[in-house]
This record gives C-alpha cells, sequence and structure tokens, in this order.
RNA sequence: GCCUAGGUGGUGGAACUGGUAGACACGCAGGACUUAAAAUCCUGUUCCCGUUAAGGGAGUGCGGGUUCGAUUCCCGCCCUAGGUACCA
C-alpha cells in the first residue's frame, strides 16, 4: 500500500467526529489541562495559511498533554459579532446572520481539513442567543455592582444602598465618578427614587455618563481608545474626532493596580506584559494644591517629581480646563480666546504630529505657591493634556524640557534646584545632588526630600502623595447593529435592567443596517422594540469585545440554561493553562478578560485572579509575492512581452503581481500564466537559462496580492499532516515570518520515509516482533527525549529536524522492529496525528486509539557512550583526545572521565596547570 | 525619543545554563537506477588560499572587553521589526 494522504486523512477525520474522540471526561481522576486559542471572527475571506499556525501548536500541544495522561479541554468556536458583516448587510441587505453563518460554514470545512483535536460539541457563537444571553447577566452583574477600595474587590451594588441607608456616604471608599454628593443617611432616604439612582450611577461598574469619546463618522460609532491608531480608526482607518455623548462605560480604572499586579503572576511574553504595563501606565507622584485666594479655590496639579516643587516658575493648564475661564483676566481675555480657537480648530493628529512648535498664553492670574506663597502665573498650553492627571502641571523648567523650551520661548524663569544640575543647553531631570534655592529641603538628598515635602504638604492640607494612572474608563457602546443589546431600558430619563428571566433580549429585525433619520442607532429602526411595550430600550449595543471578554468559561459548560457554566464545571477547569494568539490583542481582548474574570471572581463565581495563566504569541505570516516584469514599449505602454527578473534592468518595465499559486521555486509556470488572465494568452517571454525567474517581496497576505495561499490547496496536494509539520518547521511559532511553499517538499519526504519503514518496496506491511538492537533503541530514546523538551519549551521547529534525524537513522539501520516503530508513532502523533493513527491500526492496535496511548518514557541508559575516545582542548586551542594530550593510558582516562578517579593523581608531573571542568567533564587543560 | 524583540551560508533556520558554529530542510552541482520521465538513493555545498588533495586562514551586524575558550556574558555604536508617546 502506498502513503495515500488524501484518502487516509478524510478516514480519520471521521472517525474522530463521529467517535467524538477528542471529548475530554466529564469525571476522571487524570489531571486537567485547558489550551485555549483565540476564537477567530469567520471573516469572508476564509482562512489562509497563516492563519492555523498557532492552531496547528495548541493542537500539537493538546495532543501531547493527552498522551502524558492530562484530561484536555482543547474548544474552538466564533468571535461573530463584528463589523465587516454588517457592512455587507449595508451595501447588500443581506441579514449580518445569514452572512456570518456563510463563513462559519467555510471555516469549519477549512479546520476540518487540518485535523485538530477540538471538541466541537463545545463549539460557542459570541452572536447565538444562547450565548449573549449571557454577556447580557454578566453586564448585568456589572452595573450591579461597585468597586470598594477598602476591600480591594467590586461588590453588590445593595452592599452600597446599605450603607448609604445606615451612614450616608460618610466612609465610604469606592472608585466612582468625582462629582459624588456627600450625604447622611436620613438625607439618602428624603432622597427621590430618581436621585438616588442618579447618585447609584456614579458608583456602578458599568455607568451610563457623559464623556469625551471617539467619534468616527465614516463607520458611525465610538470607538475605544485601543481601537484608534495615531488618531485614525483601526479598522479601515478613517479619522476620528473627539465628541461629548452619553456613553455605557465600564470602570476598569477600578482595577488598574490589580490588572498591573497580577502581570507579575503570570507566564506571558515580556514584551506583552510590558505592553500591558504601559497601558495602564501607573506614575507614582503628588498631587499639589496652588491655591488661588481671590476665588476662594485653587488649583490641583499631578507631578511625579514633587521634590522639585521650589523649581516651579508657573503653571500650565490645558486649553480646556474648566478654570480657564474664570483666570482670565480681562486684558488678556482676546489672546486666551484666539488660542483656545486655534487649538480647538486641531484634530488630535495635527497635535500629535506638530510637537516641535512652541505655543501658549498667558491667563494674566497668578496663583500662590503652596509652600513659599509666591506668585506663579497661570499660562494655557496644548502640550498638557485634558484628559491625563488634573489637566494641569506645575512647570519645572530646569527639571523638564517641555517646560524648559516653553520657558526659554516666553522668557520665564529657570530656577536650578540641584547642586549637580546643568541647564545651561536644556533642562537636567536628575535625581542626584542636593537641593539648592529650595527652603527646608536645602541639602536634602531625593529620598530624604519627598517624604519631608509630602510631610508638610499634607500638614498645610495642600497636597498629598496620589498615583496616576494613564488607562481610562473602557466606552462600551456601539451605535452599531450586529452586536450584544444592552439589557437596559430607561424610566424618566434613568437607565433601569431588565428582569434576569427576560434574557435574552434578542437582537430586533430591522428593514436596514443604517442610522436612523434622526441619527439614531439602527436599533432606532426596529418597529415597536420598546420594554413592556412602553419604554425605550437601550438602542447602542455591546462592543465587539464584550462577547470575548469570557467565552473561556463558556466552553467549560456550552449548553448551561441556568447559569453561564455551573459551578462544578468552572470549579473543574478553573482557568486556561496555555492560551495562544497574536500580540495584537495586547491592550484589548487581553485585558478586558482579565477584567471580567477579576470582576466575576469578586462576585463570587469562581476563584481565579487571572484567566490565562500562560500565553504564547504566535507570529504573523506574511505573503511573499511573486512578480513578472512586463516589458514596456516607447509611449510607456504595457506589451505582451515579459522579461524575466535577472534582465529586466536592460528593459523598460512594470512589475504586475502574478499569482503565487503559479510560480514554484519562483520559476514561473509560463502555460499557467497565459491561462491566469485573458489579456496574457499571447504571452511572450524572455527567459533566462531557460526558466523565466519572477521577482519576490514580502507584503501583507491579501488577494488583491494574488500571495493569498489557501491551506485547501496544499492539504490536496500534501496532506494535512504535511501542513502541520510544514507550518512548525517554518521556524520559531512567535517569530513572524513570510510563508514560502519552496521547502514543503522537504516534510513531505518525511512523512513518505515514515511510511516506508513500515512497508517493503512492494508496499507490503513488514513488522518485525525481533527484540530492537542497542542503536535502534538510541535513535528511539532520542526523540522521546529531544520532542518531549521540545514541546514543554514550545519549539516545535527543532522537533520536526529531530524527527527527520530520527527517521533517516532508522532507515540506515533497516529498522522494522515493532517495540521501536510502535513508540516513534505515539511520538509523533501530535505532530501527525493523521498519518500515525493509520500506521498505529496497521499494526494492530485498536482503531482510532493512538490519542489515547502512553508517551513512551525515556531510558537515559540507551543514551550513554560506551566509548572513550574523550576530545579535550588544551590551551583553548588544540582539540585532542585526553590520552594523547597527557600521555595517558586509556585505562587511566576510562577512570577520570566516569569520576571514579583522584584527577590530580593523574595530572601530577605533567605540566598540567590548570584544568578546566564542565558539569564534571574535562573540557580544557592549560599547561 | 522611550520600551521590547532581533541581526548567523544562496534561502528558512539550528546551536537549550559559555565548550567542535552552520544541525535539519530547501536550493544548487555532480552521480546511480531508468529507453525516458516521475519516484528513490548516493556525494558535495560558509568564504578565501591551496591544480585535486593534505593543509592553512577568516568568519555569527560593527568596535572594544571578560575568559583557556564568546553566536551566547559585559560596555559602546549601527541596522531591522513590533509597541508607544507632549502622560507632567
Amino acid at each position: 500500500m502506498e502513503y495515500n494522504h488524501q484518502s487516509l486523512e478524510k478516514k480519520w477525520q471521521q472517525f474522530w467526529a463521529e467517535k467524538g474522540t477528542f471529548k475530554p471526561a466529564a469525571t476522571t481522576d487524570k489531571p486537567k489541562y485547558y489550551v485555549l486559542d483565540m476564537f477567530p471572527y469567520p471573516s469572508g475571506a476564509g482562512l489562509h495559511v497563516g492563519h492555523p499556525l498557532g492552531y496547528i501548536a495548541s493542537d500539537i500541544f493538546s495532543r501531547y498533554k493527552r498522551l502524558k495522561g492530562f484530561n484536555v479541554l482543547h474548544p474552538m468556536g466564533y468571535d461573530s459579532f463584528g463589523l465587516p458583516a454588517e457592512q455587507y448587510a449595508i451595501q447588500t441587505g443581506q441579514h449580518p446572520a445569514v452572512t456570518t453563518e456563510a463563513n462559519i460554514k467555510r471555516y469549519r470545512e477549512q479546520l476540518d481539513n487540518i485535523g485538530f483535536s477540538y471538541d466541537w460539541s463545545r463549539e460557542v457563537r459570541t452572536s447565538e442567543p444562547d450565548y449573549y444571553k449571557w454577556t447580557q447577566w454578566i453586564f448585568m452583574q456589572l452595573f450591579n455592582a461597585w468597586y470598594n477600595v477598602d476591600a480591594d474587590k467590586a461588590e453588590p451594588i445593595d452592599s452600597l444602598i446599605k450603607r448609604f441607608e445606615n451612614n450616608g456616604s460618610e466612609g465610604v471608599n469606592a472608585v466612582c465618578d468625582e462629582d459624588v454628593t456627600l450625604f447622611t443617611a436620613a438625607e439618602w432616604k428624603a432622597f427621590s427614587e430618581e436621585t438616588q439612582q442618579l447618585e447609584l450611577l456614579k458608583y456602578r461598574l458599568a455607568y451610563l455618563r457623559e464623556s469625551t469619546v471617539n467619534w468616527c463618522a465614516a463607520l458611525g460609532t465610538v470607538l475605544a481608545n485601543d481601537e484608534v491608531i495615531n488618531g485614525v480608526s483601526e479598522r479601515g482607518g478613517y479619522p476620528v474626532e473627539q465628541k461629548k455623548m452619553m456613553q455605557w462605560s465600564m470602570r476598569i480604572t477600578a482595577y488598574a493596580d490589580r490588572l498591573l499586579r497580577g502581570l507579575d503572576t503570570v507566564d506571558w511574553p515580556e514584551p506583552l506584559v510590558e505592553m500591558q504595563r504601559n497601558w495602564i501606565g501607573k506614575s507614582v507622584g503628588a498631587s499639589v494644591k496652588f491655591p488661588l485666594p481671590q476665588f476662594v479655590s485653587n488649583i490641583e496639579v499631578f507631578t511625579t517629581r514633587v521634590d522639585t516643587i521650589f523649581g516651579v516658575s508657573f503653571i500650565v493648564l490645558a486649553p480646556e480646563h474648566e478654570l480657564v475661564d474664570t483666570l482670565t483676566t480681562i486684558g488678556q481675555r482676546a489672546e486666551i480666546e484666539s488660542y483656545k480657537e486655534k487649538t480647538a480648530k486641531k484634530s488630535e493628529l495635527d497635535r500629535m504630529a506638530d510637537t516641535k512648535t512652541v505655543s501658549g498664553a498667558f491667563t494674566g492670574s497668578y496663583a500662590k505657591h503652596p509652600l513659599t506663597g509666591a506668585d506663579v502665573p497661570i499660562w494655557i498650553a496644548d502640550y498638557v493634556l485634558a484628559g491625563y492627571g488634573t489637566g494641569a502641571v506645575m512647570a519645572v523648567p530646569s527639571g523638564d524640557q517641555r517646560d524648559y523650551v516653553f520657558a526659554k520661548h516666553f522668557n520665564l524663569p529657570i530656577i536650578a534646584i540641584s547642586d549637580v544640575q546643568d541647564i545651561a543647553e536644556e533642562a537636567d531631570a536628575t535625581k542626584e545632588g542636593r537641593y539648592i534655592n529650595s527652603d527646608f529641603i536645602d541639602g536634602m538628598v531625593y529620598e530624604e526630600a519627598v517624604p519631608a515635602l509630602i510631610k508638610r504638604l499634607e500638614e498645610l492640607g495642600l497636597g498629598k502623595a496620589k498615583i496616576n494612572y494613564r488607562m481610562r474608563d473602557a466606552i462600551f457602546g456601539r451605535q452599531r447593529y450586529w452586536g450584544e443589546p444592552v439589557p437596559v431600558y430607561f424610566k424618566e430619563g434613568l437607565p433601569y435592567l431588565i428582569e434576569e428571566e427576560e434574557l435574552p433580549l434578542l437582537l430586533p429585525e430591522v428593514d436596514k443596517y443604517l442610522p436612523t433619520e434622526t441619527g439614531e442607532p439602527p436599533l432606532g429602526r426596529a418597529d415597536g422594540w420598546k420594554y413592556q411595550g412602553k419604554y425605550d430600550y437601550e438602542l447602542s449595543t455591546m462592543p465587539g469585545w464584550a462577547g470575548s471578554s469570557w467565552y473561556w468559561f463558556r466552553y467549560m459548560d456550552p449548553t448551561n440554561k441556568e447559569s453561564f457554566a455551573a459551578k462544578e464545571a468552572v470549579d473543574y477547569w478553573k482557568s486556561v493553562d496555555l492560551y495562544i494568539g497574536g500580540s495584537e490583542h495586547a491592550t484589548g481582548h487581553l485585558l478586558y478578560s482579565r477584567f471580567w474574570n477579576k470582576v466575576l471572581k469578586d462576585l463570587g463565581y469562581h476563584n481565579e485572579e487571572e484567566p490565562f495563566k500562560k500565553l504564547i504569541n504566535q507570529g504573523m505570516i506574511q505573503g511573499r509575492s511573486n512578480f513578472v516584469y512586463r516589458v514596456l514599449d516607447d509611449e510607456g505602454k504595457g506589451t505582451n512581452l515579459f522579461v524575466s527578473h535577472g534582465l529586466r534592468d536592460q528593459y523598460s518595465t512594470m512589475a504586475l503581481h502574478v499569482d503565487v499559486n503559479i510560480v514554484y521555486h519562483d520559476v514561473l509556470d509560463t502555460a499557467k500564466f497565459k491561462a491566469f488572465r485573458p489579456d496574457f494568452a499571447n504571452a511572450e517571454f524572455i527567459l533566462e537559462d531557460g526558466k523565466y525567474i519572477c521577482g519576490t517581496e514580502v507584503e501583507k497576505m491579501s488577494k488583491s496580492k494574488f500571495n493569498v495561499v489557501n491551506p485547501d490547496d496544499i492539504i490536496e496536494t500534501y496532506g494535512a499532516d504535511t501542513l502541520r509539520l510544514y507550518e512548525m518547521f517554518l521556524g520559531p511559532l512567535e517569530q513572524s515570518k513570510p510563508w514560502n511553499t519552496n521547502g514543503i517538499e522537504g516534510v513531505y519526504k518525511f512523512l513518505r520515509k515514515v511510511w516506508r519503514l513500515f512497508h517493503d518496496a512492494e508496499g507490503k506491511l513488514v513488522i518485525s516482533d525481533e527484540e530492537p538492537t542497542k542503536a535502534e533503541y538510541k535513535a528511539l530514546h532520542k526523540i522521546i527525549k529531544k520532542v518531549e523538551e521540545d514541546i514543554e519549551r514550545f519549539s516545535f521547529n527543532t522537533s520536526v529536524s529531530a524527527f527527520m534525524i530520527c527517521v533517516n537513522e532508522l532507515t540506515d539501520l533497516k529498522c522494522n522492529k515493532r517495540k521501536i516503530l510502535q513508540d516513534l508513532i505515539i511520538v509523533l502523533e501530535p505532530y501527525a496525528p493523521h498519518i500515525t493513527e493509520e500506521l498505529w491500526a496497521l499494526l494492530g492496535n485498536e482503531a482510532g486509539t493512538i490519542s489515547y496511548a502512553t508517551y513512551p518514557p525515556f531510558r537515559p541508559e540507551y543514551l550513554v557512550e560506551s566509548e572513550f575516545a574523550y576530545p579535550v582542548s588544551v590551551n583553548g586551542k588544540m582539540k585532542m583526545n585526553l590520552s594523547l594530550a597527557l600521555d595517558l593510558d586509556p585505562k587511566a582516562v576510562e577512570e577520570i572521565v566516569l569520576g571514579n578517579a583522584d584527577v590530580q593523581r593523574y595530572l601530577d608531573g605533567k605540566g598540567v596547570k590548570k584544568v578546566v571542568f564542565v558539569k564534571g567533564k574535562i573540557i580544557n587543560i592549560v599547561v
């Protein structure tokens, strides 16, 4: 029998599906292991060869863990709410659910072709009512929760109401809006229902408030900060402007510190951890008040360098700061107004691009320095951002470059504050030296000055130590159709949750997927969509990240009708042990998921502080485009003549993308090229060495560049096992690399060699039950050890090489021993499950059971070297046998190498100055 | 600018805590089998010198350093990719 990958792979894929081979056991004494892939958005383009890279890696790991005796949960599903299906709906009128369903079907076929060991009975789709019912339910939990800082956790809103009823707002330490009211218990009880609800909204973790949002007019929706890149939308690259809107938000800032601390406990790639740290952006410093006696008020600033406070020579407010109008004197009014107007016109993008120009305006007012009482002039400038800190800074030109430039430009004083500071040319932010010109901290060092200053400021009531975060609360509403409806209705303008029994709140049908004529979101078009027939529902839907922020829980118990997942299931599977996906989710999905996980933990639904224990980022697979060079005539028009890459400099040419699927090793198949496009039918070629060589370039994989390689085509020609092995062989998993089919023959050849180990020249199975030789055992145990080590450190590419070496060795040994081959295919199973399943059955084992085999134990004794030809270097240069180097007899060398001898006894009198041991072995001798 | 990762043959890449750099694979060259092709197998393949060979020299982005010994560790620089930015 020949190795026929096509029939063999289909057969086993069907077998696995029918038998449910990869369903984890419900009850078992095996340890659990949860391997998760980031589930895909099912796009219309289908999968290309880059997409399954991470899935293959996680599948290898899952299968390996099964062989190692773990009860493995390895599920897959679809993040099926999203913009492309909605855009398509707007253009064609086709319901997004229909598009989505078709795309999912295609994805499923493609995934099935690769032979993944998913338990498809646990599939989830975020756009299914059975699923988004629980997304809505979690929203309700967030709405009904507040963050208690003293307990450092979220608590049900009822506990807050009780405190208000008993003690009023006294002593409540919450993460909440800034404009909360102070009241007594009696006052609380006297409040109207409306006032009470308005007040509670300021504490809820899911809350409604007017906030400045990133509004994208082209997409007709608001975007979260992580969806805006350099002032344009991540999706589509449309301009984004700032706009004030009533919006649902999530109080993720309450968790800033826990999100930061949790990063120390997870096993994630360092770059990703860094990205999250930067995103959260914790700054430790102080908040300082600069009094404004004439207004019985003060300006609050945040600084990380309170020690430089005596170097303050002015204060800068953001142009949008609320005190600007109050502070502007009559004389300065015109100047300030014109400056405000100018900055308002500048878009976020311009403001970021233009960091060179110094601009600002003086308000005409002065604040009192909190420690010296000196008058400090108050300016406005657009280098101070309204959205960070308090929107006001104390300017210390000697210690901050921006302040320095500003001071120089507007001729403001620059005060040195350290005896080692060099401020002749630019600011010097040093913390070294001792303070000068600094009142009572003169002569102190940094470490003494900071606590002394904080203490003094606290005594004066003009400042305190403070921690500031860059991260903002997450905007939760989208003015879109294809998303989860928010389970909220409005009564007297106030939001109320619908009853839990009324979930899911189904997405209503609409006639069109565009905003209404009055500018309301698409849901405003839904006929008679009112709560109890009279109250307006919330019209915005949830953002894309809602459904993906908890999905790993649903896999644990995907069909549960009573809860998002049964307590027993959650207690058993706990959290994800291994998560594989792209690093592009660093500040979106991975942050929001950690946030919701923590909220659900605080509310008592599970016990895991972090959802993803270990995380691996697979690299992006780019496209590798091929080009042909069309010769241009004198008028610069394209001819029907195409010149090979090496000769193109001799002509005037135009490079054209050519389908990579008709190019082999960069040699164009000219016959297929003529059929590629009708206008190429009469193409002629200028060849080099009888071939047409194409040019190449690495680009994003996309249809328009004709560089998309469909895994289905590869599988058709070489099989799924080859694809799996080759994707791993391509290089380290984490690395981004261009796809190149050139080397795939090598792994295909390897699989045929594996097949031939079991078969003779006629294709007949020939297996011997004889005892294997030492050399055969050695080859086997080398691979057992190597693959185990490689998989544990996610170095899949080196395993593939090791397999090739092993099979070459066994082929040379003409090994056909059952004891060797059976263990070999068990070790190979995670990488190439189809061929191994077939061979397993051919060996007479029960069909379809290799996945439940036991990974063969490694026996080190088979790897021990018996010879004593032991190379050493002498003076780090020459390499020679130890017996030659020291003129010793082989017996003595054997004793030394085995560590049984007193080395010195043999080395005395040989002129040896130093012996270098590595791991107990002699590596080098210095004479 | 800052943070992170990386820079090794014609190509993808290997070398796991410092110990024979270039495993494995592709490609290329030559050969065997075959009427021929496919398939398969064998040999060679870092560069330079040496007619072949024996042998010698250089070599992991660049310049230094530590060490008997450095792709690996340290210092300074250059380049590439990703992230991020008037964040006070």
